[in-house]
DNA sequence: GTCTATAGGTAGATAGAC
DNA sequence: GTCTATCTACCTATAGAC
């Protein structure tokens, strides 16, 4: 059910409003009474549309891999050496990151809920076909030469998807001592340096 | 007051439950009566060994500072390159930070909300001890010409936060796609690397 | 679709007996 | 130090009027 950007509906705005609370404060520090007080209803009306607190979870991060997947599998199929695509996935998975912060937030910060939970596993699906187009374009480029062969693609999955959260949390600032994160640009450039090939 | 590993206090057993539930669960999804069940007491007993649950919070996060900071200072003035000590730093990060993995975990996964909530201003105190030594030898390997000038201590210090919450947290993996995570060894060739002067 | 009212449960924390 | 009992507040969710 696609929402115009032009109207949006009362359950586009506590989807909205959910995740804002969800990617700051956790699942389990965000209260529905909370998501309704900021939309200016009542907790109980939530109910009208919403089947439970889990199921507005699922929705709020479900928005988020309706946009990043497409994105993210068309870098992966683009045009390039392994090595160029993963660059190309890089760059989409900070760009929608941001661009969907609290809902990608969310997600990272509850993950371990996620996994845990019965309700939640159409979510682990979804995170599931994100991992097998990062896993392909990966091996890819280890067999094409573009992509050190002497670090496994597991690996290199790992390290990458650890710089995405990093990147789009900007979770280490405090304000004191910390300033701005690394741009996209500077991040792919260290990243793919270090898996290049010697 | 360091307890002798050989007899553990109640005390030590509350903190090390706690630390336990607070890095699985993190803080809001961790309840005082899960705590003291764990250690099979009844929830009000708990308090005549914590004054509340945010003391308790700042105990099982402070024992993983007093591990943490003196082995990262030690490493952040050994001896060698910048880019030597930074690598010394890194192995130590990881190293305490799997010795004291469910501490960390706690740190690194509410650290949204000790950032926003006052009574954890000393964890905050701690943490930018740690974010200035970092700063130190990355500024220092940048000087020495063993690190890229090109990339800012600030950005390098952030891509190194990530990794290393990421090695430690684990949290990639769902026992389905994606195996384990990188050998330290390798995490370290493969940041030092993307990190070296070109 | 939003409201009031409330059910039924759990949260953190305290009082006081032993 | 641990217990039982309890407080107040909040939680998710439902019932039913409008």
């Amino acid at each position: 059910m696609p929402v115009p950007a032009s109207e949006p509906t009362r359950r586009s705005e506590l989807v909205a409003a959910a995740g804002r609370l969800f990617g700051e404060h956790g699942y389990h520090g965000t209260s529905i009474r909370m998501i309704a007080e900021v939309c200016g209803i009542r907790s109980a009306s939530l109910y009208s549309h919403f089947a439970s607190k889990e199921q507005l979870f699922i929705e709020v991060v479900d928005d988020y891999f309706h946009a990043s997947l497409p994105a993210l599998a068309a870098a992966a199929h683009g045009p390039g050496t392994g090595a160029e695509r993963l660059a190309a996935m890089i760059e989409s998975s900070v760009e929608v990151g941001l661009a969907h912060r609290d809902a990608f937030l969310a997600l990272s910060n509850d993950w371990s809920l996620i996994r845990r939970s019965a309700p939640f596993e159409p979510l682990r699906v979804e995170r599931d076909r994100a991992t097998s187009l990062w896993s392909e374009v990966l091996r890819g480029g280890t067999e094409d030469g573009s992509l050190r062969p002497d670090v496994s693609p597991a690996a290199a999955l790992w390290i990458l998807y650890s710089a995405v959260i990093g990147m789009v949390g900007e979770r280490h600032g405090d304000g004191t001592g910390v300033p701005a994160p690394p741009s996209t640009a500077t991040l792919v450039q260290v990243l793919l340096e270090g898996l290049a090939p010697r």
